[in-house]
DNA sequence: CCTTAGTGCGCAAACGTGTGCGCAATATCG
DNA sequence: CGATATTGCGCACACGTTTGCGCACTAAGG
């Protein structure tokens, strides 16, 4: 309850109040801030013009209550010591704020989605949620499927169901082999990570399968945690070899991995690209700095999340529609260390 | 209004559903889970193991509607290119899910808070609002105060009025002016920043206060636009200075700008600290990496926030709190930029 | 037995918005 | 001119929760 201070209600202006002072049903006042067209346009004009010289705001709690249509969209984000999730609610943000919703953070860090978070979506009856890293209990999917929530993992797949928007992780892979191999590298390496996403699965057997093709192997794999420093620790590790057991070339399945990949190289002294060559994934901006100057294959973040919304919004309105996957193509962003 | 899908009404369970199955009133519901003391052992029980059994998960807008309350705190953040904002939406997504609320993205990026981000916070009642770094325009500002929304700037003061909780960015400043004069620095540089915010004026007049104490003074400033970017960039300047005319010492108003300003440094072969010693200011954790190793001043940022949820908590139980100024204490890591 | 105090709960209204239905007035047509 | 379609709007209820008030019942005290 709203205590008004000084002795004046200064109450908020509803629909009610310019009802009043308009002197019609509230009804009217809702179809006319809405642009029904059964409303007169002369009946429409002074209304809007009230609602304008009152400063009316409307209360979308409320109107959820009554419509169940409100622009609330959950996200759920990994951990803080991946900046491309910094970037995706940066970019999430600014795409809500252009299509009039808004983001409310569910969850930010490692760890499974649990029962208790999925109630956190009820409890604030959002329109849907973007679930950008963590997987869901089943116990947690099973209360949003049953309370007709509209999930859409961005940047993973699931592995029974659900919507989903991704890179195409493979074909990344594929492309990040590839460019290497012309650069004429003859052995490899890969900086992976220990959790079993699809992502990270698809860009290490995308990349894989062509070096297989062109007749060479991945003979060195270490566990990057996915973090900065699990990539500077994996540089110690390869300086720690000899040199000619060193690869030529080294894919660190995200850019992050890479970067402290490449700064763990340089403190021990090894050069890239020239030593060995090194690509990541994702694009995150700080790649593109002259530090690091990345080779790395951009995945395209404002239109995956565009996707995202759509789904959303699509699901919103019609229950029925059957889960989807949609894949994007990212693009090979040739910068120096790939020699 | 929730479609039903097969023929089978899937509604959700309500305190009304819950009323019926139990055969009391919805008001007997209600104080039974909020634990009124009016309420017979008994009947909570049975109510509390009925809200179990059923999955009962309370719709927080329809309680906002009724009594105001929901657990819904705004957050405006800085631009993504400082990822010390980050950090600030990670901790107070930590803090605030730990606490039982929830926080609402409000606006993200560079820019003033306009009139039409203040109506958000209106359109969704929030309880208040955390504002990490934008100004707000006099108008926005007048919405929230007349709208009875807590607003705490965190990271900054406001220039008239206000709430705000910030690290002591003045007594930082003096304190890593003295550290550079006792390691020997005679001669200093500023990387500071363009906009007229609070925070970085303060570092930068206590920088200088204690510099002219030591009897040296500060004989270069550069703008680094509060971006690695521009951090780099200031690099670029300072390496075209003939060598006896650069700084012994340089002070970058944040990380951010130390992390680009080294980088530049070292690309132009200058060596960070033998050349030239390097603080900054925040204490992102980004600055602890081996490749920086940046002696910087940590801001108390949990605790920062803290406080910051502490004061919106109070201020709405009770409008007429005045407003409040808190000033917590950073902590200096002394690291290897500073020789 | 009567009064008083306290306990346990229900009634009904309120929060602000949306919507199905229907009524009246006007326009259209035969 | 009368019948029908169309337009413009109000009524009443719904959404899920909270809360002031008051009633009924029990326990305690005189």
């Amino acid at each position: 309850m709203v205590k008004a201070q000084g002795g004046i209600p200064a109450r908020r202006t509803t629909i009610v109040t310019l009802s009043q002072i308009a002197g019609v049903a509230p009804s009217t006042v809702t179809r006319a801030l809405r642009g029904d067209t059964r409303i007169s346009k002369k009946t429409r004009d002074k209304i809007l013009a009230l609602a304008q010289k009152h400063g009316y705001t409307p209360n979308i709690l409320a109107r959820t209550l009554s419509s169940g249509r409100n622009g609330l969209y959950g996200l759920v984000l990994g951990p803080s010591t991946n900046p491309f999730y910094a970037e995706l609610m940066y970019e999430a943000t600014a795409l809500a704020e252009q299509l009039g919703f808004r983001i409310l953070i569910i969850h930010a860090g490692t760890g499974s989605i649990e029962e208790r978070t999925a109630q956190a979506l009820l409890n604030y009856q959002v329109n849907g949620c973007i679930i950008s890293s963590a997987t869901m209990s089943s116990q947690a999917g099973k209360i949003c499927d049953s309370n007709n929530v509209p999930l859409v993992m961005v940047n993973r797949v699931a592995y029974q169901s659900g919507c989903a928007v991704t890179c195409d992780n493979r074909g990344g892979g594929e492309e990040l082999a590839r460019h290497l191999v012309e650069k004429g590298r003859q052995s490899f390496g890969v900086i992976r990570t220990s959790n079993f996403s699809s992502t990270a699965r698809d860009r290490e057997e995308g990349f894989l399968t062509e070096i297989r093709n062109a007749g060479y192997d991945v003979t060195l794999r270490i566990d990057g945690k996915s973090t900065y420093e699990g990539g500077f620790a994996a540089a110690e590790q390869i300086a720690a070899l000899p040199p000619r057991d060193r690869p030529e070339a080294l894919f660190a399945l995200s850019d992050i991995m890479a970067m402290g990949l490449m700064d763990g190289l340089r403190l021990k002294g090894i050069n890239v690209p020239d030593d060995i060559a090194v690509v990541g994934f994702d694009g995150i901006p700080q790649s593109g700095r002259a530090i690091y100057d990345l080779t790395t294959l951009e995945q395209p973040l404002t239109l995956m999340l565009k996707r995202a919304f759509d789904m959303i919004e699509a699901r919103v309105d019609d229950r029925t529609i059957p889960e989807e996957v949609i894949t994007l193509r990212g693009r090979l962003i040739v910068r120096g260390t790939s020699g």
